[in-house]
DNA sequence: AGGCTAACCGAAACCGGTTTCGGAAGGCAA
DNA sequence: TTGCCTTCCGAAACCGGTTTCGGTTAGCCT
């Protein structure tokens, strides 16, 4: 790789100093305006670019953040993660930061690597998805004095900046319009509570239960592996109960498919005698069988407020500062829809014997 | 955020040189046992990493890749893009390298990026995505003499490195297993052929007729947007037809999904009364009404192979040592069928008019 | 004892920038 | 003409590592 030309050939080129050149192209008031042009123009021609390593070494600043891969056991895509990088990205560049991402294998692993990554200088922040509850990641983060921002909450996040969907409300609006369309056997698909945003959105399901006071029946709680062959497992525990349910809010969209499967098997169809409603908001959803209405919330926007709240703290901004929730909204496809009344219901059975 | 402790505390700490301890630490043999011991254990105690930008400065070498991310007018997700990147830092993560993400607005930013990106020194080599027939990016690298791989091929791929699956190939196997289903009718639905993968898919579909001694019909292939509307529209002027083909192959799972829905929308279920096969084997697609019969490959496999590729380049192997084609196989699904006689054809259509 | 070699470590240059400090040149007033 | 103040630029330190080179000490041989 031809090594470009540096500040010293660009100096010795002009016949100036390297300082001279320097102060130049920073923009520095003490270099006459006719040097600076003929700096900068000779600087144009010869495509100079300055070495971010020996700039960065020199300014202090790695003008570099770091996103952390969220790695799962089931290894499906994460399909947030490309939009997010996008947004992510969008709101770096507008510095001319640079944005590396890091995985890591086992949970020991990573912090082994975060502790090398900002402790090696190559950072100046740091970005996760999808905290655990008690997330020891983070301490290791606030002790190593690294500014970040966290996608997700974990369950003490009084100090330090986050950005989350309001998944407790969300699941809370799943609940009320599935109490809209006459559903008062209502189940919750779930992922494992380690996760916060688990976590979240149970307590989302509860309250909305409470709020309208609906029993809450541990029973229509099936907590499954993250993933849509667990969404489908679970859901087949829910309908394997004396007395099923007639409506399913999933963790996710992809637990959300897992259950769209299980109940299809059964002869049933989603949408007619039992509702799903997933959360995401996957623009596949639309091509579910049938489509699935879910929650639905903006990544690309998540990456770039992210971003910005990141370069903020970066400059000194009080993190506690830099906390938001934003609400995800009900999309509305075709898998929920009324209840069946038992007429219905019995009128189905008759006409199936007939058959 | 608390500088870490540098190579010059360390030494004073011990009472040695930065030489001393910097050969010390990178297993110099002109060290004493002894010494080596006694400063490793103080590095390991005092938490001491080496300034990045600092050793990569002085070594010469950024350490570092970059992956172009690839951009769509389509801002529909890129569900690969997360594999890819995961199997990337898994090859580079053997040897401590790291893995930047780019993107770029328009095109000309793009390429104005690349230059600034490799004449800055902050990357090694670079990894690009579904390259375009002649695409000006490839130009640009190899004028500044950029170590890179291409995830995919341009037309002319003789002089760099290259990692493909073959996607003609799979497209030659596609129409043969509609063929062997009885289909002689086969549609394509395509991307704009600026696309590399586009043309190749296209060229498959071409070549795989002729093999099985099928006439090639202008209007059985469809070109439009790369996206699930994309495969919609084209999917619908293939209905329009008057002899609408009773098998169609899709670009991409995306676009089938489009076509699926085309096809639903008539009435007609995809998997009996018209094959739909797709390409890509997103997991995802198993949810697809049918579930989609696909043409599947591993992404993260993909990225392994290319982020040690590029390493391989960058140690100064030849790239046109490293091209590599990859195969595609069928992933069965439910969207593909055996041929309906038109007995068969008629009998529904009277059906039909009997309900 | 003198000399030679090997083992071990310190001094200093270097990577390629940024930034402080000071000095030379020129303009103006006294 | 001297003195002072700008204006403009060069010299050099510095960021935090790596690496070359040379020097000191100890050990061994004759």
């Amino acid at each position: 790789m031809a090594q470009s030309v540096s500040l010293k050939m660009l100096a010795t080129h002009l016949g100036l100093t390297v300082s001279t050149v320097s102060r130049a192209l920073n923009g520095y008031t003490d270099i006459s305006p006719a040097t600076r042009e003929r700096v900068k123009r000779a600087a144009d021609e010869l495509g100079y670019r300055a070495n971010q390593n020996a700039r960065r070494l020199s300014i202090g600043t790695p003008e570099t953040i770091c996103y952390l891969m969220p790695r799962y056991a089931s290894s499906g895509t994460q399909p947030f993660v490309a939009q997010l990088l996008q947004g992510l990205g969008e709101a770096l560049s507008k510095r001319n930061w640079d944005l590396l991402v890091s995985h890591a294998g086992t949970s020991k692993d990573e912090l082994a690597q975060i502790d090398r990554l900002v402790r090696s200088g190559r950072i100046g922040g740091l970005v996760i998805s999808r905290p655990l509850k008690n997330d020891p990641r983070i301490r290791l983060i606030q002790d190593l004095k690294c500014p970040f921002v966290v996608h997700g909450r974990t369950a003490a996040c009084d100090d330090y900046a986050w950005y989350d969907i309001d998944s407790a409300r969300a699941f809370v609006d799943a609940v009320d319009h599935l109490v809209g369309l006459g559903h008062s056997r209502i189940a919750f698909v779930g992922a494992p509570l380690q996760y916060q945003f688990a976590q979240d959105r149970l307590n989302g399901y509860q309250t909305g239960l409470k709020g309208n006071g609906l029993p809450g029946d541990p029973d229509l709680v099936q907590i499954a592996e993250f993933s849509d062959e667990g969404g489908e497992v679970a859901t087949n525990s829910l309908l394997d109960l004396p007395e099923p349910p007639t409506a399913i809010v999933c963790v996710s969209d992809a637990m959300a498919f897992g259950a769209l499967a299980a109940v299809r098997a059964r002869g049933l169809m989603p949408g007619k005698e039992i509702s799903v409603i997933g959360y995401d908001g996957l623009s596949f959803g639309a091509h579910a069988n049938p489509p699935l209405t879910t929650m639905a919330q903006p990544q690309a926007h998540a990456g770039r407020r992210l971003g910005d709240m990141l370069l903020s703290i970066i400059d000194g901004e009080d993190p506690k500062k830099h906390q938001e929730l934003q609400r995800a909204h009900l999309l509305r496809r075709q898998s929920d829809g009324p209840l069946q009344h038992v007429v219905d219901r019995e009128k189905r059975s008759i006409r199936e014997e007939h058959q």
